[in-house]
DNA sequence: GCTTGATAGGTTATACTATAACCTATAGCA
DNA sequence: TGCTATAGGTTATAGTATAACCTATCAAGC
């Protein structure tokens, strides 16, 4: 598992480089990057936390960018169609990628005291269903793994 | 991975089997298995497919068990807990669980197709999942596998 | 047997999540 | 310039889930 995040880094210029990451993405693939669907992803990049669909809605609201829920879900789809957002299932929200542009299979981690949601890179995991479920002939389009539970730092103040 | 189960099997004997598992663990442990908590069970193990609250609720209402929506959440949320459903969080539904009694993490194939669902025993998965989650400090108390794609059936049918 | 407390179910109302459908605006291209 | 495809605005509504409050039932102890 790589790139654990219960940790402090430089939130600044990992948001800066994943919307850069989703311009150029976008510019080649002559897929347009608008300004709701740009600040759509930069307010998932600003928190490490899933956000539901109606709160997003409401800052969107607040900016004058978008005032009901098709516009949230529109640019939300198109987001994780590309793959720059991930839906959290379990938790009906959506949390920004952090591994943009990378073939993955993402692996939610979810805190359930403090929301916190950090995604891993499980290769292992993803190679060992892939071997298991080929087997039976069963063709996997797409895998949620989601995991709850304490993360470190609630874990130590409980 | 054990137990697959896109082929044929004896029903009738699977669902009573269920039944039973699910009857004696309830005296056991002195739970209720009351005829809603009952008959729900038996329904989503006449099919081996996941339900969604409102289509159980529908059939409750038609053999008289009731007819607004906490009956059925009330009785989906006493199975899912003890171990008889699970939730199927990618479809907002539910599915009987294949491996009562057993201690386990399931893993879910659903066909996108036919709608089947499959749970699959993934030992060396969870076990994957355990040691890689342990190791960074976070403590997994529940985790969701939902893999979608196409089942054998289906995917020799296109 | 009666009381009491705990658990399940009945019922109403409402919150939360998501999409259909139809219309307007805009961007890129012929 | 005009066409077409895509995005966004807006209204309405579908689908999923729970809060809150009340009644019924059952088991345990008096």
């Amino acid at each position: 598992m790589e790139h654990l995040g219960f940790t402090q880094h430089d939130h600044h210029s990992c948001i800066n480089s994943a919307l850069n990451t989703a311009e150029e993405f976008c510019a080649r693939e002559k897929l347009q990057f608008t300004p709701v669907r740009r600040r759509v992803l930069e307010i998932l990049l600003e928190r490490h936390q899933a956000m539901g669909a109606y709160d997003i809605l409401e800052m969107l609201r607040e900016e004058g960018l978008g005032s009901q829920p098709p516009v949230a879900y529109r640019a939300l789809d198109f987001l994780v169609q590309h793959g720059f957002v991930h839906k959290i299932e379990r938790l009906n929200a959506f949390a920004a990628c952090m591994h943009p542009g990378e073939q993955h299979m993402p692996a939610f981690l979810i805190c359930r005291k403090c929301d916190q949601v950090v995604e891993a890179h499980m290769e292992a995991v993803k190679n060992m269903l892939g071997k298991a479920v080929r087997d039976v002939g069963f063709e996997i389009e797409q895998a949620v793994v989601e995991i709850m539970g304490l993360c470190p730092n609630c874990k130590a103040q409980a």
